[in-house]
DNA sequence: TGTGTTTTTAAGTAATTTTTAAGAAAAAAA
DNA sequence: TTTTTTTCTTAAAAATTACTTAAAAACACA
């Protein structure tokens, strides 16, 4: 499948040196930033799979690095370096959403374990999402693949193609925010002022058919997407 | 086709009561074990279609349970219940073969779409590439290898090559969709707009065939393919 | 070779789905 | 506030996909 690609921000020369080797030894393909600020300047020009980021280092510490990584990236893992037992820093991180951390000094093992482990519970979740296709949205429950949206033992609702994909993806973000341009690009396969328009029409048309649950609706998030609520 | 025989492995009593009922209430069959041991002594003695199984319990955990379990049955689906944020948990569960985790607390609908659509996936996986010749629809037999489509004592309808592949497919999908690209390769091995039109011409010789059963009938999904729906 | 069976092609119709349009409403920016 | 941008709603036009029937072509077999 190809080697990962893994972004280590770590500030000490000798120390990050020797990491990289030691995970490129691993089948990793590492690249070295040796700042926050730098760190968020190739994370933007690159397309890794995993951030390691020390915490302490100057100019940007790991954490606000890893708040504007996230600004971008919300699903990329992130694994932190700290000094000794933080227990704040702890804390912090996982505020963060960090998928791990380690304390230094630490078993290089340990970390190769848990780079392993996390690359591949997210490979498993994606596919999880990308082969989901029964939903339960408040009342109705919604099958992706048959294109029915169905409440209790009613005649269920057909949906078209376009209706059915919009809604998934929805509910893939739900309560949370499914970008436009996300469903642009995925569905629409262009983002562009008629793609967006059409889109409208199929909000409005899904809108309808939830109408039937009370506690279930799409709100619109200006200038950024919609979110499907499910308040049950 | 029977209630679907469920063993539920929990040991909190309260919670295990609660969800054995819910599952009851939505017709499947359901044993509940009070912990691991007792767990794999039921497992032993009886014939289940599907595991769910708490990872935290005394005497013997879930995934220890999980691995004697697989040690007589390799096919059976397996769910376990996880507590809220035990990310190792999850790996270890898809180590031992996990075909689903949910994190407790979980929304009781969702378990139930997990149920169906695992259960449903192991029968059209079973089904896929056997060779099944013998099919029970609505009030029909039906014999792909004789392609002979009987119903009752009367006099079977004999059927051409493609109609019989055709509706074996069908049948192997039953109340699923049949995806119109999967017939046409397997059957006319070649998807064009010919290929096409030729199969529809079969969809409705099909059709005729089957209307001597009203809770039988092939419906269209636009764009996709066919579902034979057996309401029986 | 002829005959019955099976399969493909054709063509017109029907149904479904998607896009486009345009005015009104709402939200954000100036 | 006024202006600009974005979203909502409805309806009609356009495009795609499916259905029906029948005839033509291909095939199988005596």
């Amino acid at each position: 499948m190809g080697s990962k690609k893994i972004l280590l921000v770590e500030d000490d020369p000798n120390f990050g040196v020797v990491l990289k080797d030691y995970l490129a030894l691993n089948d990793y393909n590492v690249t070295h930033a040796k700042d926050g600020i730098e760190g968020l300047i190739m994370f933007k020009n690159n397309d890794f799979d995993l951030c390691i980021l020390d915490v302490m280092m100057p100019r940007k510490d790991g954490f606000s690095l890893a708040q504007d990584i996230r600004g971008t990236n919300k699903e990329i893992p992130i694994i932190f370096l700290t000094a000794k037992t933080m227990k704040e820093d702890v804390l912090k991180g996982y505020q963060v959403g960090a998928d791990d951390y380690l304390n230094k000094p630490f078993d290089s093992e340990v970390l190769l374990l848990k780079i392993k482990a996390i690359l591949q519970r997210k490979e498993t979740e994606s596919a999880q999402d990308s082969e989901q296709f029964e939903f339960a949205i408040g009342n109705f429950s919604f099958n992706s693949k048959l294109r029915h949206l169905s409440i209790r033992n009613e005649e269920p609702q057909k949906l078209s193609p376009k209706e059915s994909k919009l809604l998934r993806m929805l509910a893939l973000y739900k309560n949370d925010l499914m970008p436009r341009e996300l469903a642009l690009t995925k569905i629409w396969r262009d983002d562009n002022y008629f793609t967006s328009r059409s889109m409208d029409v199929y909000i409005a048309k899904l809108r309808k058919y939830l109408k039937a649950d009370e506690g279930v609706e799409i709100l619109n998030i200006h200038g950024e997407g919609f979110r499907l609520v499910d308040k049950s």
